[in-house]
DNA sequence: CCTAATTAGTTGATATATCAACTGTTTATA
DNA sequence: TATAAACAGTTGATATATCAACTAATTAGG
């Protein structure tokens, strides 16, 4: 039985999800918006003045990361930063006009998005896609 | 019908994606190899002599990528480069005998992450989910 | 109520990724 | 065969990611 690196799943969702994501970046370079930074606006068109610890937490990611892309979203004129009153140690992030007229025409393309890469799939389909990609998350959760 | 952004089967597949990066990272943080190191390394132990450019098609990456990455096995000691005789623009890929050296501690270590990620999981499972991810990549295939 | 621990955010280091511009080779073709 | 096109690799710019060390603010415990 051969030994064959890279017929591996989790190898297989790597590259799906750099494939997945050039898709977006490609979608939304007209808009100034990374894939990335359009999560984070995607929070924020739904509900401003949260922390960046708090879309840390929602998106799973380092408050490192979360820190400069908010620095970026801030440079090009889409969010501003407030000192959270009640914890001086907070920022909370609003969004600017710029910002929130952006999302009048992106918010529409994020729906496209998903319609496309969920294509001829059945609600099925992406219920069991779920699931047995928990399964891996549980398998590989770190303890 | 409220617009969920952050409940989407590509940002899903983004988070899983990450998290068993960080699993697999820290799984071999001990041999000096990162996870994307690791599978150059995983071809290098199959064949030997493979040009940039292959190792580029294979892993389905740019080939700036590979190059720094290529870079960063040979400050380790694990690689080294020739210039093809055939071809003097492409250069081929060798291990040196610590590389090949560390192909009797890792590769066991790749197989016993394979059966982490994928524990609790039948073949038909495995191929499911494997059909369901092609489903997405041909959805989002750039044409 | 004061010190210790925790928490939010920033910054620096390192490692992918991608794109674009560039060098040097090789191949194709007029 | 001269020139153009294609190709392999390198390098610079930018954008995530993660970790670690740091600052400043808040909370907990003695």
């Amino acid at each position: 039985m051969k030994y064959i690196p890279l017929d591996n799943i989790g190898v297989f969702i790597h590259t799906i999800d750099l494939e997945i994501t050039n898709y977006v970046n490609n979608r939304l370079a007209s808009y100034k918006l990374t894939s990335e930074q359009n999560l984070i606006m995607a929070i924020l068109w739904e509900q401003e003045g949260i922390s960046q610890n708090e879309i840390s937490a929602k998106l799973n990611k380092d408050k490192a990361s979360i820190a400069r892309m908010v620095s970026a979203l801030e440079k090009k004129g889409y969010i501003r930063r407030e000192v959270c009153p009640s914890d001086r140690r907070s920022v909370e992030i609003y969004l600017t006009a710029e910002g929130r007229e952006l999302g009048s025409e992106v918010i529409p393309i994020n729906k496209e998005i998903l319609q496309v890469i969920t294509r001829g799939m059945t609600i099925e389909d992406i219920t069991e896609l779920h699931t047995l990609l928990i399964k891996i998350r549980d398998n590989v959760k770190q303890l």
